[in-house]
DNA sequence: TGTACATCAGTGAACGCGCGTTCACTGATGTAC
DNA sequence: TGTACATCAGTGAACGCGCGTTCACTGATGTAC
């Protein structure tokens, strides 16, 4: 049984591969497109996309199982990525807040699917899916944790459970978002600012409990 | 073509009927059970467990999404009912809050597979389904919405945009529930506190945010 | 440089399976007279 | 009360389809000598 996901680009023998295992997860992601669940992916399918003959798959994944979490990993590191850099970016410009929930939402415009994918696996699938989509959130928690209690710091402001913060903060914009990837783009802006303002109460409720404790 | 799913009990002529759409319903509530989505669900497999033939399936439902989409309406009910239940009874013990979360994640140990079914549903599978979820969070957050102005009139305290105070509440506890569902019911109380917690940061950030204005 | 050999990515054909849907039917029930 | 008839829920058989997985294979590449 080969590990192929392990992509040490180990010294080759053999006939050279025309394809590989990235090939296969992008055609995956091509197919899902913004609308279908991965669950729904047929290993047929993403052979047929990639141009490979079906069986060729296992060369590559032991199941679509497999490839569907590998591709639940990628999609998590990407979008940490980029909210990561909307943050920094803000930081000195304008609200941190806004402008980070305002890029989070744009990404439903964009072509990539990584956030669509991230908003759809959570609640369905193989316990192999909901556990790997569950990690990339706690790394966004985590993160947005850290990010927290140092802007705390930086403003003298207190807070309250920072954790819990996070945690709220990042399932409620994963909800909403997961239901803004229907409404027309139109409707975006004010997604934008009614997400913005309830994350704007989190924190002006953790700020207004660590005061009162103190 | 029949309208089976309007429940009137109409005059009847011809053979009666052994099964009705109810009885179908719940043949397919029975299968999900807490850990699989609607959409996997097949005709065939709906058909056997409420023990008739693959094409009587025809006689009740045009096809599988539309028994789906009114599963999801009854689940939808059933639960606005316990929840209601729950905030008249907490009014007079102790906090509201408290107890409704309590009794929202407590749904997810008995054996009704409501909770489950809105959780699950809400993010995958067709059109319709997503658009019956919808519906149906929003029907939540117009009753939250409005024992949330009533309880701020009564306490005196502010409250701003409790329309969006609503929403943010009920998208963050299904999202949480949506992940407590796997997790073993020992975690329960602690998921209730941590809910109960975000809960309130909501309410005191709303209230935070009334002052300041006025 | 040449040759024999091991490696291994990709293949074509075949399998058995469960699926949604169709068809023409059966036979129990209610209605008209 | 009896009879002919319309209604219609449920049926058994059959269809074509896409699926995951298997098998023995091919042939390009790299390695050893």
């Amino acid at each position: 049984m080969p590990k192929p996901t392990a992509v040490t680009p180990r010294p080759h023998q053999g006939r050279r591969a025309t394809i590989n295992s990235e090939d296969l997860l992008t055609a995956a992601l091509t197919l899902v497109g913004p609308h279908r669940s991965i669950s729904t992916l047929s290993l047929r399918e993403v052979a047929r996309e990639a141009g490979i003959a079906p069986n060729s798959f296992y060369r590559h994944f032991r199941d679509i199982d497999e490839l569907a979490v590998a591709l639940i990993e990628k999609a998590g590191t990407a979008l940490r990525v980029i909210i990561r850099e909307a943050r920094l970016r803000a930081a000195q410009e304008r609200s941190v807040v806004r402008s980070s929930v305002e890029v989070f939402i744009q990404q439903l415009q964009t072509g990539e699917n990584y956030l669509h994918l991230l908003l759809r696996e959570g609640t369905v699938g193989s316990d192999a899916f909901k556990e790997a989509v569950e990690k990339q959130l706690h790394y966004f928690e985590e993160e947005l944790c850290v990010d927290l209690v140092r802007l705390a710091e930086l403003k003298g402001t207190g807070i309250h459970r920072p954790d819990l913060v996070a945690r709220a903060i990042t399932r409620l914009v994963f909800a909403v978002g997961g239901s803004a990837m229907d409404l027309p783009v139109s409707e975006h802006e004010r997604i934008i600012d009614e997400l913005a303002t309830m994350v704007r109460m989190i924190i002006r409720g953790t700020q207004a409990m660590a005061a009162e404790q103190d």
